[in-house]
DNA sequence: CTCTTACACTAGCGCTTGCTTGGTTACTCA
DNA sequence: TGAGTAACCAAGCAAGCGCTAGTGTAAGAG
């Protein structure tokens, strides 16, 4: 809707308190003090508090299909290219955007009905270039099993990243992404 | 602490309602009406509220170190009958014990300092038992990778099952572990 | 036949919550 | 210069929150 840069800012520091506290916890004080404003300034920018928290999610799940739609484009054809690069767009954004995306991913059942369908076909975007890939990469017999079930382990694997993976560690993302690849493509080393 | 069976039936039906309305968002007055008590009445059976969310957690963790260990202890010996087991263990706590794993799983922050430390050791006990099984399962050279990063992808695999996985669908459980180990281990069919 | 213990009740205190209201400031553009 | 508008503030309301205090009651132990 609205994206002036103002809100896009607020947004941002919305999403950060959102994972430090959990949308609950946080309050539209705490929201307003961080913004550096009075928290009844808050509601000239955003309708209510469940507004703000849908604009953290639209703005993370919209920036993970814009990555990976340009990833994709610029993927080299065979389908082992084309999951490494999906594993490694997924990071990519979830990394990027951690806050908003740990937020998406854990705060999603505090949206309300209206927004939640209004979002849904955003993720549902995303999925399905997901469900290209590896649909791709079982034709091709480079990994095997039940497309439904290895897309949401695969999927499983990677978000489950944000509970662990430390960014100040050796490891980038697309090391990461390659082991992932790498553990379910049989004989490849 | 304390387990009287009345305390156990308090915890299960918290653990219902954390899952249906999340921790923060449900009341002292909602657990008391689902106990069919009043809310006063729910604090002579616990300190507070906090300390309910612990008794959640501990039971659900309690129960899946005994699973696991007893799965293990009529396993056969090999690495990947001990694999499957571990998974097949995993997944069986997770779905006889579904609410208070989920609440285990996304409620973890809202516990305060001193639980988390009590509850950690519990934790860490049961990751103790797969890093051990897959430390063997690199060993006799049956998966390959980061012992690390292996055991990370897999339980992040398992434990985000409970966000998609319906009980009343065509697979059990066991599918779903037999599924993973053979996404996992080459050249298995 | 008391004493104790476990469990429940009523009533409400003190505080925080999301949000509203009515008004002020600063900037833009005709 | 003056109108319009976006951004903000001070003040506070109504509702709901976790939790406490004080009391009642029934069952078992001595």
């Amino acid at each position: 809707m609205n994206a002036s840069p103002r809100r896009k800012e607020l947004t941002r520091l919305a999403a950060q308190l959102f994972v430090q506290e959990g949308f609950d916890k946080t309050t539209v004080r705490m929201l307003a003090q961080e913004m550096g404003i009075k928290s009844g300034s808050l509601f000239h920018h955003f309708k209510d508090k469940q507004e703000i928290l849908a604009a953290v999610i639209e703005e993370g799940t919209h920036n993970a299909l814009r990555i990976a739609r340009r990833a994709l484009e610029s993927s080299p054809a065979d389908p082992e290219a084309r999951l490494r690069t999906m594993a490694r767009a997924h990071l990519e954004t979830l990394f990027t955007d951690r806050n908003a995306h740990v937020v998406a991913l854990f705060e999603w059942r505090r949206l309300d009905d209206e927004a939640k369908a209004h979002l849904s076909h955003l993720r549902d975007a995303y999925e399905a270039l997901w469900v290209d890939v590896i649909d791709a990469a079982l034709e091709a017999g480079l990994i095997h099993g039940d497309r439904f079930l290895v897309s949401r382990f695969v999927l499983g694997a990677l978000n489950w990243t944000v509970r662990w993976y430390d960014p100040a560690g050796p490891r980038t993302p697309d090391d990461l992404a390659d082991e992932l690849v790498a553990m379910i493509i049989p004989m490849k080393r």
